[in-house]
RNA sequence: GCGGAUGUGGCGUAAUUGGUAGCCGCGUUAGACUUAGGAUCUAAUUCCUCCCGGAGUGGGGGUUCGAGUCCCCCCAUCCGCACCA
């Protein structure tokens, strides 16, 4: 019988539904497995076959987790609010609801002919009102919540209020009792972890809209690629940086690729320093204490005004020989004498109106001003000028900076455009000193001694450190200090599609709407551009505006800010929806929460999350966040959501070309006979109309209007086509289409052949030449199975077939558990082609390798496990056992080497002696031949692996 | 610049602890079967070669009886970060 794997195929994922095959219910006696696939976005391009990769290898773990026993959690589902939907509506006018629809029925329907063990009954959706329910219910949370630093965890923002009340929690000045409600809920509005204040944006004007720091790349936008401006606005933000230790810390825990933990530590950006007073060497007077102090609030006020630095080098302190302050410091104003005034305010104007852009692309230029101000160093007391420059950035340490040119490049670079002081404190080799004036480049060392000062001369830097900061600390003018690079995650997004905020504002003060009243559904507006008076596209909404007396959305005419008040216009990013997502599939239809404590105690976390290395900085360090929030207030119950992580490798597309002559547009000249390559175009073509890099040169012709004429020159009678790796995309002509190969030779192939590529991890470019050897193993595969071959195999075929059975299982096995399923396959390949060879059609043999096929090639092996009669799905069916027994051997075939090159093999018994071994190597003819009749000096015997002769 | 990864036949790759380099597949070549082959089967296929053998895992050096694997230096490609004090 052929292998039919249209029928099997068709047929196999019916009855899967019909039977239900792959849902999943929590069941105490089995132990729990989860599985999951980054949440995929729906785009209208629909699938290629980069996109199953990681699918397929997490499909075929899940499957086998399955077979040993456990019950796997493997849900599929769609991140469907986002960009691309949005700006298809505004360039058609099409309901983003009606696209992104469309796009997952494609989705659905390519995933579906693939045969995934997806379990369909738990598909969420972050547009479905049911789950973005529990996304606004999240952020209200995260509204009434503060970090508490000593707990290390959140808390109810009402236990702050308490202590707000108490007084055990300084209120900055008025006492609770005395302040008003606006007052209240602005002191509240700093420790809220989802809080609304006036922040510096990546503005995207093109894109109308706000974008978190992982969205812009070199000032430019992620989606699009359009110019980012900083921008001050009123804008939600989630208080990440709260967790910046615990998100550090977490990484030690989990189990993923150093290089990935490597980027989030490098986002996260810990540093440890210290953070120091200078005081300010200027007369003292009312005007400047004030903003000087705003700078300290943890310290007693000083008695001179000042200003805090962090520095990550406490030690070269006494190598500082100017401070600089970043454009945007509030002490700026204060500090500049009236000489300097006008000079340090043009650059201040125009240093903050440079645009990301300018400024990440002049990195090199030096630029500043001096304020004509000074500081004094308070160990040397020397008097320092205090510069201003955009080197310093305002949002990391406290935007001001102790300069030592002697050993940092940009202090070093800036010293020599103003002609300051450059003063070495550290010296590589103990107690030596070069002039700093001969220096090319800053010496950044991170070890050796301090010199020139103080009393830390002659300590390592190490102690030194330690030494400045235990001095300082004792001064009362700094301490001990850690920094991160991590900034809080800009939450707000001027678009239509995305959830609505669950916000009203009385008197512009913003409020949660009741729990109960969830979802705050998505209005329908008539237009989803800005409004215009520049607001977001919610500004369109008629019917939005918040009742509180009915506790439900009214029309906006209906705004008396006594009872009905206008809600937020904005709307939650993209991480909102695909943050939390794995703790709904654990209970995805629950309208009474998030998910029960039930079921979430059952499932615990991700086991296995497998996807693109790409989201490394954005929503695997937001869903870690968010996991450790709903954590701390007693939801989910494990700090870390996803414990292994396995990072798919891009998939790239194979391009394929053909080269027009620059003299004669209409001729193409086959590869091989071009001589020189500047005499041709190299043209993209369709990889659709080139077979094995051989041309099908009437398609070329119908393929576009212009090559209808085309004439070849041609070898050997074909036009052979140049071949380059690059991304795959529909502009390259190299884009291949998974449903195509499951048409022509079936899910299971194109399964295997994925899996078949490469190492999953690797990045690596498509080829589909390669699939015809995968599809003829599986045929070869089902061939055993014909009855023809029944009883031709005797004992010893037997005994053999069951030998490479159990390799088999044991390779398999080990390959499954490291992820190494492109050495399965060819595990299978050599299994089927041994067996073949041996004419086995046992059971005995056959069905066990059927089992284990089975997350492979999940349709053949469930029409093969019912061909040998049994009932129930393979994928039920227990994961075959290895036995050591049948693998035992009574000989060795050992390699001899000579001086470590391999000669020739000698067949030893298997338990041969050191002795034997030498004495049977040493009475061999071959070996004659190498020595030349010469003694050996020297036997090396590894029983069971090598002979090796030293002579 | 910093951090990480990778480098093996014409191509994708394999070699799990230092022990026969090139498994498996593609492609290529030859043959069988066939009306035909883009079906199937068999065999060969790292390179050089005077067919004795020699060289060979990006390059150079080292450790070792023995190195794709370990150590040092260099080169190339890819990814991430990039004024982070």
């Amino acid at each position: 019988m052929e292998y039919n794997f249209r029928d099997i195929e068709k047929k196999w994922q019916q009855r899967w539904v019909q039977n239900g095959t792959y849902r999943v219910v929590e069941d105490k006696q089995k132990e729990k497995f989860y599985v999951l696939n980054m949440f995929p976005y729906p785009s209208g391009a629909g699938l290629h076959v980069g996109h199953p990769l990681g699918y397929i290898a997490s499909d075929i773990y899940a499957r086998y987790k399955r077979q040993k026993g456990f019950n796997v959690l493997n849900p599929m589902g769609y991140d469907a609010y986002g960009l691309p939907a949005e700006q298809y509506a505004i360039q058609t006018g099409q309901h983003p609801a009606i696209t992104t629809e469309q796009n997952i029925n494609r989705y659905r329907e390519q995933l579906d002919k693939i045969g995934f063990s997806f379990d369909w009954d738990r598909e969420v959706r972050t547009c479905d009102p049911a789950y973005y329910k529990w996304t606004q219910w999240t952020f209200i949370q995260l509204f009434n919540h503060y970090y508490d630093e000593t707990l290390q965890k959140a808390r109810p923002i009402s236990e702050l209020v308490a202590k707000f009340e108490n007084g055990e929690c300084p209120t900055d000045g008025k006492p609770w009792a005395e302040m008003s409600e606006e007052e209240r809920q602005q002191l509240l509005m700093n420790y809220r972890l989802a809080y609304l204040a006036d922040t510096a944006v990546n503005w995207c004007p093109e894109l109308g809209t706000v974008l978190a720091n992982d969205e812009v790349v070199g000032g430019l936008s992620v989606r699009g690629g359009y110019p980012v401006e900083r921008k001050l606005m009123r804008q939600w933000s989630l208080r990440i940086t709260a967790y910046a230790q615990r998100l550090v810390d977490g990484l030690e825990q989990v189990e993923w690729t150093d290089s990935l933990k490597e980027i989030q530590r490098n986002w996260i950006g810990r540093s440890e320093g210290a953070a120091v007073w200078f005081p300010l060497d200027v007369p003292s007077n009312a005007n400047v204490l004030p903003g000087a102090q705003a700078y300290m609030p943890q310290f007693d006020p000083q008695p001179v005004p000042s200003f805090e630095i962090f520095t990550t080098r406490p030690d070269t302190i006494f190598g500082v020989t100017f401070m600089v302050l970043c454009p945007e410091h509030e002490l700026i104003e204060q500090i500049t004498t009236p000489e300097k005034r006008d000079e340090v305010m043009q650059y201040v104007t125009w240093a903050k109106n440079r645009s990301e852009r300018e400024r990440q692309a002049e990195v090199k230029k030096v630029s500043g001003v001096f304020t004509g101000a000074y500081a004094v160093n308070p160990l040397t007391e020397e008097r320092i000028p205090i510069y201003v420059s955009d080197y310093v950035l305002a949002g990391y340490g406290t935007g001001a900076i102790m300069a030592v040119p002697a050993h940092d490049s940009r202090d070093f670079a800036f010293a020599r455009h103003f002609n300051l002081p450059i003063r070495q404190v550290v010296s590589l080799e103990k107690d030596v000193t070069s002039d700093p004036s001969t220096w090319t480049e800053s010496m950044d060392a991170k070890t050796g001694w301090s010199v020139n000062s103080g009393f830390v001369s002659g300590m390592k830097v190490k102690e030194a450190m330690k030494a400045v900061i235990d001095k300082i600390e004792q001064m009362g003018i700094g301490r001990r200090t850690v920094n991160f690079r991590l900034r809080d995650a800009i939450f707000s997004r001027q678009r239509y599609w995305g959830e609505p905020f669950p916000i009203y504002y009385k008197n512009n003060i913003p409020y949660t709407i009741p729990e109960s009243c969830l979802p705050l559904e998505l209005p329908e507006v008539g237009d989803f551009k800005p409004t215009a008076t520049g607001e977001p596209p919610l500004g369109h909404a008629d019917i939005w505006a918040w009742d509180e007396r009915q506790c439900k959305v009214v029309s906006k005419s209906l705004i008396d800010n006594r009872t009905v008040f206008p809600l937020e216009l904005s709307t939650m990013p993209g991480f909102a929806g695909s943050s939390g997502y794995y703790l709904r599939y654990m209970d995805p239809h629950n309208d009474e929460a998030y998910f029960s404590k039930e079921a979430v105690g059952y499932w615990q976390n991700v086991d296995l999350y497998v996807g693109g290395a790409e989201h490394g900085t954005g929503h695997l360090i937001y869903a870690r966040f968010w996991n450790k929030f709903l954590f701390d207030i007693g939801m989910a119950v494990k700090d870390e959501p996803f414990q292994k992580l396995v990072n798919q490798g891009m998939i790239q597309g194979r391009s394929s070309f053909v080269y027009r002559s620059k003299k004669d547009n209409n001729l193409f000249v086959s590869k091989g006979l071009i001589k020189n390559m500047d005499e041709v175009t190299p043209i993209h073509v369709d990889i659709n109309i080139v077979d094995n890099d051989i041309l099908d040169i009437e398609r070329f012709r119908q393929w576009r209007p212009e090559f209808a004429d085309a004439r070849f020159e041609l070898e050997d009678g074909r036009y052979v086509c140049g071949w380059e790796i690059e991304k795959m995309s529909k502009s390259m002509y190299n884009v291949q289409n998974p449903d195509d190969l499951v048409a022509r030779y079936g899910a299971d192939t194109l399964r295997m052949y994925e899996m078949f590529l490469g190492p999953v991890e690797q990045a690596k470019p498509w080829d589909t030449n390669g699939i015809e050897g995968v599809f003829r193993f599986l045929k070869k595969f089902w061939k055993l199975f014909d009855a023809s071959h029944e009883n031709e195999n005797g004992n010893e075929n037997e005994k053999a077939a069951l030998k490479v059975l159990h390799q088999t299982i044991k390779k398999v096995t080990d390959d499954i558990e490291r992820f190494s399923f492109n050495t399965s396959v060819s595990t299978f390949m050599i299994c089927v082609n041994q067996l073949s060879d041996l004419r086995c059609s046992s059971r005995e043999v056959l069905q066990p390798l059927t089992v284990l096929i089975a997350p492979f090639a999940p349709h053949i092996a469930e029409e093969l496990w019912h061909q040998l009669g049994n009932e129930g799905s393979v994928c039920d069916a227990e994961w075959p056992k290895f036995d050591e027994r049948y693998l035992v051997e009574d000989t060795f075939k050992y390699p001899v080497s000579f001086n470590g090159k391999m000669r020739f093999t000698i067949e030893l018994p298997a338990d041969c002696t050191q002795e034997q071994a030498v004495a049977a190597v040493m009475a061999s003819a071959d070996t004659q031949k190498w020595t030349g009749g010469k003694e050996p000096k020297k036997i090396i015997f590894v029983p069971k692996r090598i002979i090796n002769i030293v002579c």
